[in-house]
DNA sequence: CTGAAAGCGCTAACAA
DNA sequence: TTGTTAGCGCTTTCAG
């Protein structure tokens, strides 16, 4: 592969004279730019991203860390992410982390080494304390899980209202034994749905019982089927289940059937994301959508505004209650 | 952050000898490494890559081409390029094409900048044309989809005989009317299952209908509610179908569900690849297994060695057939 | 065992 | 309008 010496020497300019018009630098007279362009075009010439992002000590890599492309939630913000960057001329760089710290550090490593210009960050197991001290030099975004408090910016949506409204559907479907399934409390999200899903509750004077609420270890399926399992046990049985995930949902699903109950007749479900297989399940999942796309943009240009040295702030997107057959009648 | 120079003026050696501590390189005395190890803790340094990289020419960057995330057929094939890489000192780059040109160039330019030392390809739709020029100069490998008696290497399933088995197991059963839900035929996996298809039938004295044949534009859930649509408006109706995508065997079991038909009792069903939502869905699905992970794996490695400069050569996995509800009986 | 110096491909300040 | 040149951060000869 030529190098801009070469084109150089065969368009007889100087290398400068080739830079400027790779460039577009209007400081060249129309027949060099022609003989350069020709030059260009003969010797098959691309330039050297190494070379130009070492002089211009910059990537247009970003990286994206998410802790795993397998669940559905992530792949219309990452089209969201994609599609501003690429834009604005940047490419990314999908990091699944699987929540694994060693992962992690390597990705943290990729920013120190400008190897990328930005992070965005969706993990939301990521090591807290090393965000921050890296948001501190570079250019960080959190979308979806955030710090409270923190400095670093987010966008996201309100977690507690959305979680409220769904439950607050189910109450007024007149549920009154309303189950919740979530992931694990050390996620603020999940700390946030609960909060929804006890404000929702309190405000139509219904009792918060803790044997309806089970917390998932993760986000897959077989999660979802051993919460239900467990509610199914009780004497007690929920006539509705909130989970805040779809994932999770469908995994209850499965379980319900598995049962010979029948959603919504026997038992009603509240899925949270509105990944394209809820609507592929019998019945179709009532749910919480994200403006995914739009988060996944904007926290894309978030990211391209600070590595430009802008300052942003955090945004907050809406969110909407989609009703469908697992929670009909 | 801290360039080479400050560590080497901080520990009172020349670049080069840090540089030698960088590499492991043996020839350090071990006075000397430790007075560098500790000017790197100090001043918090990391290496740059891009000076690195430059120098070696290399990026140490794996192109993974896919047309789009959301088909979860992908994320298993991922995880196993991943991880070898990873474990080889590589990094992956995820590479959405959406099948569109444009954005093929800019990941296909990304190799010739030297931003990239090689590509795995996994767009059945990729501009083969082009695909084979870059292979010429450039380390590529193709996964899954490949080129039939081109140079490129490449590693997939034997896709006819995997559509024979689905397809037999059907006619085992008993099924005399077996229709097939395939996608676009210019893809040659699409012409290969057919092939499959075509010899099951043939095999048991079974007529080839084309009215039984579907030919979908993609493979989105609701390509295969579409085709499954035709085939039930049929005078003649298929008493089985084989899908050659689990997501197209989804979308369609979601509209025998929709006609109050029932599966497996009044049409069976098999689906292809094994992507975790089919054991979600009721009844679960019998689809083909491939072997995801290791595709990837095998794939990551042959592109690390062809980067390396040996000569890697094709390479042919095992599939299996999975029996599920969804032909149960 | 260590240092000096060249050079990977490019851009930009300065000169002409 | 164009050329000369320094230098981005690193590795690797070649000398010592």
């Amino acid at each position: 592969m030529a190098n801009i010496q070469q084109v150089a020497e065969k368009a007889g300019v100087s290398v400068a004279t080739v830079s400027r018009v790779l460039n577009n630098n209007t400081t060249v007279s129309p027949k060099t730019r022609l003989k350069v362009e020709s030059a260009i075009q003969e010797l098959n010439y691309e330039p050297s991203m190494l070379g130009r992002n070492l002089r211009n000590s910059e990537s247009r890599l970003l990286l994206v860390l998410i802790p795993s492309i397998s669940n559905p939630f992530y792949t219309e913000i990452i089209n969201g992410i994609q599609d501003t960057a690429i834009g604005q001329n940047y490419n990314i760089l999908l990091c699944e982390t699987d929540s694994n710290p060693d992962r992690e550090n390597i990705y943290f490593n990729m920013i120190r080494n400008k190897l990328a210009d930005g992070i965005i960050s969706m993990d939301p197991a990521v090591n807290k304390q090393k965000l921050i001290e890296l948001a501190a030099q570079y250019p960080i975004i959190q979308c979806s899980e955030y710090e409270e408090g923190g400095e670093i910016p987010y966008v996201t949506i309100d977690n507690e209202m959305a979680a409220y409204h769904a439950v607050r559907h189910l109450v007024k479907l007149g549920h009154e034994k309303i189950a919740l399934i979530n992931s694990d409390e050390k996620f603020l999200y999940a700390r946030q749905r609960r909060a929804g899903y006890e404000k929702a509750l309190q405000e139509s004077g219904l009792m918060i019982e803790e044997k309806w609420i089970y917390n998932t270890q993760q986000l897959e399926f077989d999660d979802g089927s051993q919460a239900m399992r467990y509610l199914l046990t009780l004497e007690e049985r929920p006539t509705a289940v909130f989970a805040v995930s779809d994932t999770l949902a469908i995994g209850a699903l499965k379980q319900i059937n598995a049962s010979k109950l029948r959603v919504p007749e026997d038992i009603a479900l509240v899925g949270f994301d509105k990944i394209s297989f809820s609507n592929m399940t019998n019945p179709t999942l009532t749910t919480i959508s994200q403006p995914m796309y739009k988060m996944g943009s904007t926290a894309g240009m978030m990211l391209i505004n600070r590595i430009k040295g802008n300052k942003v702030d955090s945004v907050i997107l809406d969110h909407e209650l989609v009703i469908r057959e697992s929670t009909l009648g």
